[in-house]
DNA sequence: TTGAAATTGCAACAAAGTTGCAAAAAAAAG
DNA sequence: CTTTTTTTTGCAACTTTGTTGCAATTTCAA
């Protein structure tokens, strides 16, 4: 029993069992964004795909992951940058990068989404950004 | 048989078959980004569910239309800006749109995608911003 | 320790998208 | 104007992704 996760999920309001301790340290292991597929493929058959599905929503209304939307048709979560969001609100705004080579989608917390001018009546809530392209140890492997 | 139609298709090297003609048409009656759903609806029973997906196979790869990447989990497509887009190569780079009243989303050409510096490394294709709130005719709505 | 509430697994379903193949349609060749 | 070739379409079957209802189990608190 890993008391760090354990502590993570009560912190979110989230009750510690086996199967959302074994889902958060999967997001925790992998530094790309991941999709149900990913889950099922690392939990093996000792989580029904019903429960990965649930748990993904339950960690998502309380503010630990957060949807990341690139050019995939799966959808994709991420754990979120504990500064950025909460049960009450998510406010990931930064970019997102998609790699062509490798297929996974990091956050680059560090980059911050920049403003738009939107046209007059609109009302914006939020903004997404997805960079696409060649990730660093993939544009390093293109380049050798 | 619209000859405008016609020649749209011929330009960008498409047959230009009924069953394209009309999902064209589809396009060019709607303002917003139109899903395979949003097809099939609008073309009854008169086209197959796969000539449908086969032919916005067709149409992104010769230039014709673009995919949109929005919260959705469904795949949804837009026409091209001439200028931009050809056979060779899309190049949208302007904001998307998306409402949370009314679901649909909308390119708003005007608005270039801001550039952003990516970290050391990383190699850059492509940017994709989308905008989430309320559309113009839906947040007039909302405060009447 | 017992009882209420939350979580999980199972089955069944729905929606989104893909593939192979044969029939039909269109274009090119003769 | 046929015949041949290529492209497009429809059908069936299948895969992947995601959802819902319900009963059994687990968790937590009284």
């Amino acid at each position: 029993m890993n008391a760090l996760t354990v502590k993570t999920l009560r912190t979110h309001q989230i009750r510690p069992t086996e199967k959302r301790l074994a889902i958060l340290s999967a997001f925790q292991q992998n530094n790309y964004a991941m999709s149900h597929a990913d889950l099922e493929r690392e939990l093996g058959v000792n989580c029904d795909r019903v429960t990965i599905y649930r748990t993904l929503e339950t960690f998502e209304t309380n503010g630990l992951i957060h949807k990341i939307v690139d050019d995939s048709p799966v959808t994709k979560y991420a754990l979120c940058h504990p500064e950025d969001c909460s049960a009450h609100q998510h406010n990931d705004q930064h970019l997102h990068f998609q790699c062509r080579r490798c297929g996974h989608t990091f956050c680059l917390p560090l980059i911050k989404i920049p403003e738009v001018n939107l046209p007059e009546g609109y009302q914006l809530d939020s903004l997404s950004m997805v960079a696409e392209g060649l990730c660093k140890p993939c544009a390093a492997l293109a380049n050798s």
